[in-house]
Order: C-alpha cells, then structure tokens, then sequence
DNA sequence: GTTGACCTTCACGTTACGTTAGGGTGTATG
DNA sequence: CATACACCCTAACGTAACGTGAAGGTCAAC
C-alpha cells in the first residue's frame, strides 16, 4: 500500500508539515512518484513513524531520535533510564517552583507586601544553595534547583557594613536559639531574648513589619525542610518563643 | 550609583546579552550617556531587574512579566495560583511520561521485545484516553495528558476484520473475566479460560510472545490505576488467573 | 601610538513545528 | 474544453529567550 502525505497525515495524525520536516531531517524519507515527485509512505516508514512517535512521546529531542534510528544502541533500557533522570530533573525543578509559589502566595496572605514577598524568595532560595553545599547534590536531586540569583544580598542595596550587622545578627540568632531550644521553654528569658532579635533581623529586610506576618513567616519555618534544616531542627521551638513574645508584647 | 551594563550583569548574574535583549522588549530601559551612548543603570533598573528575576525564576514568559509590569494586575495572589496551576500541569505530564517509562522498562526486563514494548505504550495510551472519557478531566487532572498518537490502531496495520475480531475478544474477556470473578477462584474453568482468551488477544499484537513477559504484563496491570480501572477491580484476579495457567500448561 | 578592556549594533543559530505565499497536478463537472 | 476544487510541491518567516560571534567605536594606561 502506498499512502499520500494527506493520508499518512490522518493515518497517523501527525500534520503534514511535521511529515515534510521529518524528512528535511532524514528522519524519515519517504520515496518520490517519478512523474509528480508527490512523496509516498509505504509500511517501512509507518513502522518508521512510529518508532519516531514512540521517541517523540517520551521527550526525547528530535536530533536524538535520528541518531538513535540510525544506529539503535544496544542497551535500550539505559537509555531509557537516563531519559527518566533527565524528566525527574525537570519534574522535581516544578515541584519546586510550585512549592515557592505556595509560599509566595502563604506570604502575601499572611500580610507581607509584594516587596517583601520577593525578598523572602530570595533568601530561601539562598538558604536552599547553602543547604546544597552543606548536604550535597542529594538536596539538588529531591527538590530541583531553581535558578539562584546570585548576589542577591549585593542587591539588597544594603551598604557593606549594615549588611555585616545583618549577617552577625542572624548567626548570634542561630546560637542563641539553640541554647535557649535546650530549656525546652519557649517562655524563657533566653527564648523571648532569641524572639526579639529575630524581629530585629527581619527589620534589616522588610519593608513594612507586621506581627501577622511575623506569626506567618515562623509557622512556615516549621513547615519546609530547609528552614527547618537552617535552624538546625529548632523551628518549632522558635515558631512558639516568637508567637510567645509577640502576644506578650502587643 | 551608576551601573556600566559589566558592572550590572556581575552584580545580578544576569549575561549583558540578557540585559540588552531585556532592553529590547522594552522590559528595562537603562539611560544613555550622552556622550558615548553607553548604558548606564541606577538602583531604579536595579530594583526593576529583581522583580523581572522574580517572576523569571517563576517561569513566567517575558512579554507576560512586561505587562505585569506595566500595569500591575489589582490580585497577585490570583496570579500565582493560575501561574501555579499552569506549572503543576506540566508537572503531572512530566510524571505521566515518567511512569510510561518506567512501565516500558519494566516490559522490557520482564522479557517483551523493543517493539511489543513499543506496542504496549500505545495500548496504555489508549486506555488513558478512554479512561478520561469515563471520568472527565479528573483523571487528566491527576496524572498530565501524554499526547496521544490518535490511530494506534490503525497503523498496527491489522486488516478491518482482524482488528474486529481482536477488539470482540478484548469485549468478551472484560465479560468473561468479570463473570469468572465472582467465584473468586482463579484456578476455575472459567478462570483459567479468561485466561487462556487473554493469552489468544496478547498474541494478535506481540510479535513475539513468552510466558513471561505475560506474566510481567498483567503484573503491571495490578500497578497502575488506569490498567485496573479498565478490568474493573478484577485486574489481581487476572493476574492470579494467568499465572496459574500459564504455571499449568508449561 | 598602541595595547587591552570595555562598549556599541547587527545578525545568525537554537527547537519543532504553524502558517501563509506562490505555483503545479489530477480529476470531476458544466 | 474550460474550470472548479482538492491535492501536491518548495520557500520562507515567526515563535522564546537568549548564546555566540563579527565588525567597529571609546577609554585609560603604557
């Protein structure tokens, strides 16, 4: 049986322009009627097609499929498997993607403003790097990588010295939070002194401070592994000294 | 501060191709200085430049970003979420393409050639179509839609009667089976006939058939939901019926 | 005066096609 | 026999977000 472009088309619905690109790749060359040059497909190249399509599915890229076709390597499965890594990669990046959103949109319901918002992308996403250096490519692998902005901190447009002031603050906050998380009192004097830096620190950063979007921000601390991980598994115990010191204090 | 388009790139981490092409969409328009036509970026680009990288890292299309920018929209949570539900679209196709590779390669182990497992993608596809007519988007929801190559059928290049009788005998196991079923003995006649039929319908298609890659088959069938969906809830039944047959008439 | 680091614009390449544009072919009908 | 209509062909531009030169101007230092 001989098929015209049209009908390999609805054959095997693919367009025809698809059809005559394929063949402008070599990826599948139709032979020619002598008086017209109009292309014909025989079922040597709808076994073809097929394979293509079987590829094509799969996302494995164009170029791919050709040399593939071309010398059909011997270990099927292999190639298989890395072509399931490759999707995982791209699969775990939009799980992360969408887990910032989430917590984009927690943000902005928990009263940060928009400005705010991006700044807490940007440090999560810069905990996340440093998370990554910490524990390996094991955390690139589960979660994806979004792509860091770098110097996100340069764009703070926080001079040199405040922002030396910030980062100190932040690394006495990590010491004295674990101190304090040892009592096991989120009450504490140690635990309210931990809560009031803490409202400090965020001062460097935000635009507008809220209690409400304090509350919010440490309740999510407790929620994500990294933050988590950041406060070396003491987030709860800091989530209940500041919701402690902020009723307080109110 | 005045940023050369050097300094600004070093800074964001952005290449100065990007900075220019962002010029070019008119998404951020540095001044010129007046005697040289350099660029030159102030913190107002470079404010600018964060939100751009803010929504970048989201993936949402430039041209989008630029009119969000231009007039920003009243709802930006609304925002993420669509944006959200978007990413998580791709998502679950991403992990719709995982499994089927997963799923051919566990074909592939359990003994079936290249192009049976070839077939079999297309089989499942069909299944999944059928399955999102039956239950709606739900399903297509859930898991992502694998573009499917429409005609499967047709370019098994089955003859009109052949596949007539093929898809018969795939009606009269889905009864059969059910019928068997309610006995709840796999090792019945009637079991063992179901799956006998279904040994009959496997070798219309496979080009090669061996017990065990048919023992692997309906294995899988007991996996994944669609398959079990399609032999309505009797998918462990078959698989008990099939490998007591096939254990009785080596 | 010349190197070298910076800047500029222009333009092609990337992926997998969709979409006209312009023109030839084959056949059924008036 | 002319014409309508369905089909075929090639060529070429457009898409997204840049990377990568090419060709040439500017600036400070040696």
């Amino acid at each position: 049986m001989n098929y015209s472009i049209k009908e390999m088309s609805v054959l095997s619905g693919v367009s025809e322009r698809t059809l005559r690109y394929y063949e402008e790749l070599e990826l599948l060359k139709p032979q020619r009627k002598a008086e017209n040059s109009y292309r014909f497909y025989t079922t040597k190249e709808i076994q073809r097609l097929q394979q293509i399509l079987f590829y094509r599915e799969l996302d494995f890229p164009l170029a791919k499929i050709c040399t593939l076709l071309e010398n059909p390597p011997s270990d099927i499965t292999q190639l298989l498997a890395s072509q399931k890594r490759l999707l995982e990669e791209k699969r775990n990046r939009l799980n992360e993607l969408i887990m910032t959103i989430e917590q984009t949109i927690e943000t902005q319901k928990g009263g940060m403003n928009m400005k705010d918002s991006q700044y807490f992308k940007g440090f999560k996403n810069k905990l996340i790097e440093e998370n990554e250096k910490t524990y390996g490519k094991e955390a690139r692998e589960k979660y994806g990588s979004e792509s860091v902005d770098k110097s996100n901190a340069k764009m703070l447009h926080m001079d040199e010295a405040t922002y030396h002031e910030f980062d100190q603050l932040g690394k006495e906050i990590l010491e004295k939070l674990a101190t304090a998380a040892e009592t096991g009192n989120p009450t504490s004097e140690a635990a309210q002194e931990v809560a009031k830096l803490h409202q400090k620190w965020l001062k460097y950063t935000w635009t507008s401070y809220s209690a409400e979007a304090h509350k919010n921000l440490v309740e999510m601390y407790t929620q994500d592994e990294r933050f988590a991980s950041y406060y070396q598994g003491n987030a709860v115990f800091l989530r209940d000294a500041v919701h402690s010191y902020l009723d307080q204090n109110k």
